[in-house]
DNA sequence: CATGAATGAGTGTTCATTCAT
DNA sequence: TATGAATGAACACTCATTCAT
């Protein structure tokens, strides 16, 4: 009987190798060669796993995002409306060494998507995930009177989304200016104004 | 008799032709020959202007700032406080075609920038420069009274800024769901709110 | 206890997946693995019944011939002499969609005989089987008198031998050119004249 | 003042070592490596003068028709009818080293052809013209009144073509069998036929 | 015996860089 | 200075082969 492995264990570990190198040295570093080394094979196994290159790097954003949905579904478990939205911005921000890593590796899908059909499709895909829930968040608080009248929620979550992304690549680029804490009020704040 | 060249000239040929390369067919086509080609020069003439690739690129991310910042010296003629503040935002962010490539190439560069101190450091230097300004047209406003007291000056300029480029971003990679129009309003709402 | 496993039956089987895949998509597309998975095996099973992929493109090529021979051993029941070499020319040349396949076996086959000793010794020998079947009709059509006397039968084998395999050739490169009606018309003249 | 070079005479180095390649180990032998080796330049110098490796093989094989037609045309001098077309055809068969090494060539390509629509056309373009110089020959031997009446002349050249290939096939693959001088001799036979 | 995971050399191709002219 | 020929390492990808199980 020959060693038997599991296909998934072993595409989880070459995506978890990429991952680490994108984090690490950015998706220009992340060769194939560079991945099965970071996952301790050679050139050859990636092959047996993967169609080509893009779907490893397509995998590891479609990973990452799922890691992130998983969290944010334990955080918000027994929430609802403005208090489950303040959750959901939080965790998208990179305000520990965790998050810092998935927005550097966001901020690196953002050039190659814009190059690339197939990783922008990803990217549109797993975008509207995170809009529908905090659109229906938005609506949730806004049923429940948390949210002063008057307000277009679609653009609301727009604005709300974008300072998301916004400020998380500040973070990055720029964490002498905008450090952690202020990253974190101005957060909240935005929050707090929608109930205001 | 030698031939004499004003190097300053040079340099600006070959950065304006990287740049028209990376704006038309993104970052990763411009190479060293792709350059050289489109500047209407050889290939080795890139060694005596520059010491490697990553120093057009270098160059080409500075001549893009430099541009935009002449652009809004000249909008923000004869304007001050909340009115030129507008007028910096909406410049900043991919309304028209040539917004739209400017914020390509800069998307482009922040991936890269994440991965190389170099960059990192002109990125830094060069975003300084914008965030000067909106504070000082905050402040101006303040002064004259236009924008509600109470407010972290500070906190407004991060949170402009962080929205203007949360913003471009979102409208490049999902442009049916954020359209011009209301990119556009978002931006306007937000000055108004800072009167309100 | 040991399987038992007729080790002949599992080269055929693997020559023969080996011979569908050259005959549907060209030899370049017979890779190892290609040849395992068409056979129904894992890619390891070779190993145990030949000692490289050559030793399978060599058993495919005999393999070849010897359906060939088998073919043609039916077709001949009952005849002799010219009635009997018409059916062995018009059997070696590709006139439907199997010959077709076996002749573009044959001439990849061609190409990888000069650069490769065992398959030309391969070649050779099975090729002076084919010789020798067509020298001895033509001797029994002279001494039955159906071929007019002063030739040299070994040339007219030789010449007719040649005359089959350019023609099939020139079938496959220059179908619009050499149509099957054309091509079986030139083999039957072939004949005819000898007896003319 | 830079080295310059004539690229013609480059490409035309380039194509000489692929095509001792190909004639030397056969046409799998011919990798862009061992090209670039053989010509005495590094793996990279083939990007200056061919698009890609099919750009190689295909120029090699116009070189060598090329080579051929040329030597026709200087044995043609002088010469119609039936004449010529027994230079033509004793021209186009492996009688000397250097046919032998050409057929080789020609041979390893007919298999490659049937797999590249690429190769497969610049095949019948080339072949197209020698048919067309046969035809031409046998019209005016026929005009001549060299050739007994009643042949269908496009028959006789695709026959004549067919022999032609299908001999300086054997002669490679069975040389002890079909010598040279026994080549000559069918070819010669096939002339004195034609007239009879 | 059979499996299939793993290897690593090899493929065509790209490209920043060097340097003689 | 400017040229452009040349380099050679690197890229993604392929594949015959090996071997522990």
């Amino acid at each position: 009987m020959p060693k038997i492995v599991d296909h998934g264990v072993r595409r989880d570990e070459v995506v978890a190798a990429a991952t680490r190198i994108i984090m690490r040295d950015g998706i220009d570093a992340a060769t194939t060669r560079a991945i099965a080394k970071e996952a301790g094979y050679s050139n050859g196994v990636l092959t047996h796993y993967f169609a080509d290159k893009d779907e490893i790097l397509v995998s590891a954003l479609e990973a990452s995002h799922r890691r992130i949905t998983e969290r944010l579904r334990e955080k918000l478990a027994g929430r609802t409306g403005l208090d489950a939205l303040r959750e959901v911005l939080l965790d998208n921000v990179p305000l520990d060494d965790e998050r810092v890593r998935e927005t550097g590796l966001e901020v690196g899908f953002w050039g190659r998507s814009l190059a690339s059909a197939d990783l922008l499709e990803v990217q549109r895909r797993e975008a509207a995930d995170l809009r529908h829930l905090v659109v229906s968040l938005l609506q949730a608080a806004a049923e429940a009177g948390e949210i002063r009248s008057g307000e277009d929620l679609d653009d609301v979550a727009e604005r709300l989304l974008a300072l998301v992304d916004g400020l998380s690549v500040h973070r990055l680029l720029y964490p002498s200016r905008l450090t952690g804490g202020r990253l974190e009020r101005l957060i909240l704040r935005e929050i707090d104004l929608l109930a205001a």
